[in-house]
DNA sequence: TCTGGGGTCCTAGGACCC
DNA sequence: TCTGGGGTCCTAGGACCC
């Protein structure tokens, strides 16, 4: 079965089938602070969130000391004393910048380059392997080679899907007979599901603490488990996501890699307040201070918004207290990136969601931005993977494309698609139009 | 006392239209 | 037994990711 039937160039596709690797740096904002002070080499540390409230980062002795992510601070001072962990504030420009650097290195592996967080980029890697014995090779030399240019440790995982490069990542971290490199397109079938049942199913890309949850309260407790589970079943359950992610594991890659990152579709400026804030000027202060931030980030991208959610909410921790979590959407009259008319419409937000009485914590902003650029959202596995259906959708999409470039295309999950012609200067929120429905075979 | 910030996709459901 | 129903547009909210 042919996995990427949308690729738009037919020359060089499906030649083989795909193999991904995906680098990681280990403990990256930790390993990052490291490079600059080596002398914290092997001290328990972490790195803290705004207001140093949580965890957001943890070295390898913190986190086998059973610290989980996002721990907040003062719930571990006790540990902290008794083994000595140092805590640190984050420096996001340092880290972005060491991540820019990774990268680098990596794109002198290959240019088929998904950079897919922070400290994550996906490799596609079956071209570039015939200059090495075997893919444990290369991934032994991205590993090498990182570390000699940035100083930073990286693992690397590697599958014919996304998701089992991702698998093959956690391995290649927690097994140290991997040594940081491990492949589990190469490795036998037995060995393969031996260490799918000994993974819990809830470290699978796309399971998360609730999925997991209703996963092994129907005796779904490994990724070996989730393997054998049906597709179809997953799908009836769970969804769309999950049945893509079924086959994922079986091998079959329904994820591409996004070499060019997708226009963002929205902005959020957001803060928790240091202490809880109750009064309506205090709160339209930050309000305005975020309306402010997000209209740089908008107009550092070249971005227009068509409308400014404001929102603010109480403490989720404070269960004995009254909650509230209130959100208004102002539709703007013309797509704009003016700070003042952001602003405006953010307080002016702000004055219908406000009520006096509670004890707000958090404050923010999002903009919804206006894409200019045809999207395609698949819903269905089926569109992906099944030649027919997907052979039809391209149809309908190439018949889209040419007659109205600036297009907003989208296959729904009863596997229709449907079109909506950009408009210019439009003045609604949700900034398209439905002009016409092309029925796509199913 | 003290609990991050910034994103994505998908679905359900209400209002409305014909 | 009673019942309209299909389709669109929009929002809220849930789930996930790092």
């Amino acid at each position: 079965m042919p996995a990427l039937e949308m690729g738009s160039d037919m020359s060089t596709q499906n030649l083989s089938s795909p193999l991904f690797a995906l680098v990681d740096v280990n403990n990256f904002y930790v390993s990052c602070e490291r490079v600059f002070q080596p002398k914290l080499e092997d001290v328990p540390m972490v790195v803290l969130s705004n207001n140093d409230g949580c965890a957001v980062a943890r070295s390898a002795e913190v986190k086998a000391l059973g610290v989980k992510m996002g721990t907040p601070w003062f719930q571990m001072q006790e540990l902290a004393k008794k083994h000595g962990i140092e805590a640190y504030s984050s420096n996001y420009t340092l880290y972005g910048d060491m991540s820019s650097r990774v990268v680098q290195v990596l794109r002198s592996f290959t240019p088929n380059l998904e950079v897919y967080s922070i400290d994550e980029s996906f490799l596609q890697i079956e071209t570039v392997l015939k200059q090495y014995q075997n893919t444990i090779e290369l991934g032994q030399k991205i590993k090498q080679q990182v570390k000699d240019t940035t100083g930073l440790p990286v693992c690397v995982g590697i599958g014919a899907s996304k998701t089992l490069a991702k698998l093959a990542n956690h391995l290649a971290k927690k097994q140290s007979q991997f040594a940081g490199v491990c492949d589990v397109n190469a490795m036998a079938k037995p060995e393969l599901y031996q260490w799918m049942s000994e993974t819990e199913v809830g470290e699978v890309w796309g399971v998360g603490r609730q999925i997991a949850k209703k996963l092994k309260a129907q005796n779904i407790h490994s990724v070996f488990d989730l393997l054998q589970a049906s597709p179809q079943a997953m799908r009836q359950q769970f969804g769309v996501v999950m049945e893509r992610l079924c086959y994922e594991l079986r091998g079959t890659s329904c994820l591409q890699l996004e070499e060019v990152a997708p226009a963002k579709q929205q902005i959020i400026a957001s803060r928790s307040f240091g202490k809880l804030v109750t009064s309506q000027v205090e709160l339209a202060e930050s309000v305005a201070t975020h309306a402010c931030r997000a209209a740089e980030k908008l107009r550092s991208q070249n971005g227009v918004t068509g409308a400014l959610t404001v929102f603010i909410q109480t403490n989720p921790f404070k269960q004995n207290e009254p909650q509230h979590h209130q959100s208004i959407t102002i539709p703007l009259a013309d797509a704009t990136d003016n700070t003042l008319t952001l602003t405006n419409a953010a307080l002016a937000g702000l004055k219908q969601i406000y009520q006096a009485n509670f004890r707000y914590k958090k404050a923010g902003v999002i903009l919804n931005l206006i894409s200019d650029k045809p999207s395609v959202q698949q819903s269905l596995f089926e569109d992906v993977a099944s030649k027919g259906k997907s052979a039809h959708l391209m149809r309908a999409m190439d018949d889209i494309n040419s007659r109205f470039g600036n297009a907003v295309i989208r296959s729904a999950a009863t596997g229709t698609t449907q079109a909506w012609q950009m408009r210019s200067g439009n003045k609604s929120p949700n900034y398209t139009t439905r002009w016409d429905e092309l029925p796509v075979a199913r």
